[in-house]
DNA sequence: TGCAATCGGACTGAATCGATCCGATTGGAA
DNA sequence: TTCCAATCGGATCGATTCAGTCCGATTGCA
């Protein structure tokens, strides 16, 4: 019931993207230096996040990542998929892959699927642009 | 973003035991059995609800647990916090130990703490009783 | 055309999870 | 009263995943 620390981080420089000019190039390193999450992890994080569709990425020299949406299009539930994978509070939530042994007459499970939708919905209630402001 | 498979089981086996005639023992094999929890398990599950205070416990010959308040008075939130510790999205929500590099004037934190709130009002708006009410 | 800067994927150590085993405690039967 | 069986409770062990580091691939610029 808690994040990583890499879905932590990732908050954190995502927000800080926000806060530059849009369409600016922003490389992992100066986004490193902003929000003191170490370099090599930041660069991990980004290319992650990159392959999610929430950055877009230029290699070479002079390259960097931009938003790859608005920030306001981008919510908090994005951004921890992205690095977490599928949120699903259990794995009988997200489908196939259950070996639970109660199987198909699982009472507790219908319910289950109406918590993860409360706390997925309150992830998605959450914009990028609310975590940019200042406080 | 997700429940150890713990705090899973514990959630299934409070269920099962909410569906006990109230008052009545129930020891760790019995709920093992009808939840198809493996029984050593179980034991160390039931013997961490108990000792959260979810659960009464009584040792020796005849002992077993019971249900140490009604099951409308225990929530989703209580049992998983029981199993998995406090229920904090990031290490910065629930105080003291917070090494991010960040420190006091993190622009972010404020908005976690709205969205740990928001979760944790959904884990605990999910009674036990409703839990173990047949679909 | 070569160089420097940056992204992208593979590898390694550490922490936590999940499960198992054995000792401590209690009630009941002989 | 004494012994035995049943049950809880804490300590131990292997496996999975996490967090971090390193090196190769790609691109733009001089």
């Amino acid at each position: 019931m808690r994040l990583t620390s890499l879905a932590d981080y990732a908050v954190v420089m995502m927000a800080a993207a926000a806060r530059h000019p849009t369409g600016a190039r922003l490389s992992a390193g100066l986004l490193a230096g902003e929000t003191g999450v170490p370099l090599a992890t930041a660069q991990k994080l980004m290319g992650r996040l990159a392959a999610s569709g929430l950055l877009s990425s230029a290699r070479g020299s002079g390259g960097g990542f931009t938003l790859a949406r608005e920030a306001g299009g981008i919510t908090l539930a994005d951004i921890i998929e992205a690095v977490e994978g599928p949120i699903a509070m259990t794995n009988c939530v997200d489908g196939k892959k259950s070996d639970c042994a109660l199987e198909g007459n699982c009472r507790v499970k219908p319910h289950l699927s109406i918590v993860n939708g409360a706390v997925r919905g309150a992830l998605q209630g959450v914009s990028l642009a609310s975590l940019a402001e200042v406080k």
